[in-house]
RNA sequence: GGCCCCUUCGUCUAAUCGGUGAGGACACCAGCCUUUCAAGCUGGCAGCAGGGGUUCAAAUCCCCUAGGGGUCACCA
């Protein structure tokens, strides 16, 4: 009987940029993963690229993540922080002499890259410095170069995957070449340092895109090379952008900071990432919780997937009808800033009457960005009539009488609620014999400026007796004006 | 180009060992509801990339073609 390891996986970005769809997938992939099988999830950071690694990238990672709910266990690792470890492994291999030193320099491998491309030929590594002795070895250095340390590759026989979403897939290992494990600074390759940490770490299973599955041979000689038993692989399907290529930055929001930033909510992000690749079975809607008890891989499919945020709005729109209103009203909270319609620090009432508001008007909106326009009437005063809602509500004759005969109505009303409001109306309506909808539609034209919208005794609620009495007024005036 | 992966409605996907009227969700269309706009409810439209096999039976297995994607760095 095979002793059962705990489930150990993890989502090891490099910290180069912001994290887009593709990646916040894997992430959350990793995590329900983690959780389903009682394992755990670690966050590990691939900043071995001195380049292009930044700090900041890798401080907005976390927050990110953190932004989706995806808590990792274990970590923040960071690659630059345990150049120790890839140093001691890869000296092991030099010394077993399942790798070497070599001093072609970069320049003298690209024109060798290049002839063989103006040759139509595939360039592999010709395994110049192989076998090279110590004088040669010492002649290089003396010239002033520093070498890289590449990877002795079998010439012959096949490396194969055994992958838990695409089975088993065999690389020829005469299509592969000597790699460079370390760089001529010093520095770990990722084909390098992702293998030493996975083994370091425990990893039992590396759940990632499928544009590693290519790099996953390599991976797997060199665990071979250095005595580690690999971990499982899993390699799921790209996401796409809706021309069918590589997502990008022209594809407009890609990232998860981007999404955020347009108002969309994580529970919404999270439960349409999910379903980009996976399928739950009945359900659809679900929340990470509930993700995280019936995830498993083998209900992942093959095929990239194309990304569509039609879905995904739809999906944040029955989030935040679904959404609690205090939490809602919080998180809403910086899109009403960035309108001007609010400004902080809020006292308690100002809090309260965010959230009636909000309350009002979240089922005709989609986003949290939406928000602030539909519920400007509520903050401000002066707006301008839909001219189409003019031509076809205010124009008629008596139009300006009954905003008044109205606006008489609720003045005599000592509780000013939906009830009462609505009792008016119709009292009203009969009395003048008139359709309530005659009293209705000009009514919102006045206190909103628009022809839709939430219902108008909803309106006046939220709006309180003084408002709804004054832009009655305002607009009866504004009709006998413009006749 | 070499190597590797993939191919079910417009999009995301389901269909455990071959036997289904090929199911669901979003979008779209229609109707209902209605105080407008939404929401909600009901119904509808729409797909097995193409061609060969194997089989009593193929979306499902095999082969070929086409198309898409990935990868071929001192990036991850």
């Amino acid at each position: 009987m095979g002793v059962l390891l705990m489930v150990r996986v993890r989502f090891a970005p490099s910290p180069t940029g912001e994290l887009h769809i593709g990646g916040a997938r894997t992430a959350l992939f990793n995590y329900l993963f983690a959780r389903a099988n009682g394992g755990v999830f670690i966050l590990r950071i691939d900043d071995t690229d001195q380049e292009r690694s930044r700090p900041e990238y890798a401080a907005a990672l976390l927050e990110a993540l953190k932004w989706l709910g995806l808590e990792w266990d274990e970590g923040p690792y960071y690659q630059s922080e345990r150049l120790s470890e890839y140093n001691r492994e890869a000296a092991r291999l030099l010394e077993e002499g399942k790798a070497y030193h070599c001093y072609c320099s970069p320049e003298e491998i690209q024109e060798q890259r290049e002839a063989a491309r103006k040759a139509g030929k595939l360039f592999r590594y010709p395994g110049t410095c192989r076998d090279l002795s110590k004088d040669e070895m010492r002649a290089y250095e003396a010239e002033g170069r520093s070498p890289v340390i590449r990877l002795r590759v079998p010439e012959s026989g096949n490396t194969v995957v055994d992958d838990i979403i695409r089975g088993r897939v065999t690389f020829a290992n005469d299509t592969l070449d000597d790699y460079i494990i370390v760089k001529s600074n010093g520095l770990p390759t990722y084909n390098f340092a992702s293998v030493v940490d996975d083994h370091l770490l425990g990893i039992t299973h590396v759940i990632r895109a499928e544009e590693h599955l290519s790099n996953t041979p390599r991976q797997l000689l060199c665990a071979t090379a250095l005595g580690y038993r690999p971990p499982r692989y899993a390699h799921v399907p790209m996401i796409l952008a809706p021309d069918r290529s590589k997502l990008s930055k022209r594809h407009g929001a890609t990232s998860v900071e981007e999404f955020c930033s347009q108002g969309y909510l994580p529970e919404a992000l999270v439960n349409y990432m999910a379903l980009l690749g996976w399928s739950p079975g009945e359900e659809e809607i679900l929340t990470l919780e509930e993700m995280a008890k019936i995830f498993s891989l083998d209900r992942i499919g093959k095929n990239a997937a194309i990304y569509d945020t039609v879905k995904l709005t739809w999906m944040n729109g029955h989030y935040l009808m679904q959404a609690d209103p205090a939490y809602l009203s919080k998180t809403a909270y910086p899109f009403f800033e960035a309108e001007g319609l609010l400004k902080g620090p809020l006292n308690e009432s100002q809090w309260d009457y965010l959230r009636t508001v909000i309350e009002t008007v979240r089922e005709r909106v989609k986003t949290l960005a939406e928000l602030p326009e539909a519920c400007r009437y509520f903050y401000e005063d002066d707006f301008d009539y839909d001219p189409k809602g003019v031509q076809k509500i205010f124009t008629k004759d008596d139009t300006a009488l009954l905003l008044r005969q109205a606006a008489a109505r609720l003045a005599q009303l000592d509780r000013f609620d939906y009830a009462s409001t609505e009792r008016a109306y119709h009292d009203l309506s009969a009395a003048l014999e008139i359709s309530a909808v005659k009293l209705i539609q000009p009514s919102r034209l006045a206190l909103t400026g628009r022809t839709g919208g939430p219902e108008l005794f909803a309106i006046m609620a939220v709006l309180g007796k003084e408002k709804t009495l004054q832009r009655l007024e305002k607009a009866a005036a504004y009709i006998e004006a413009a006749l």
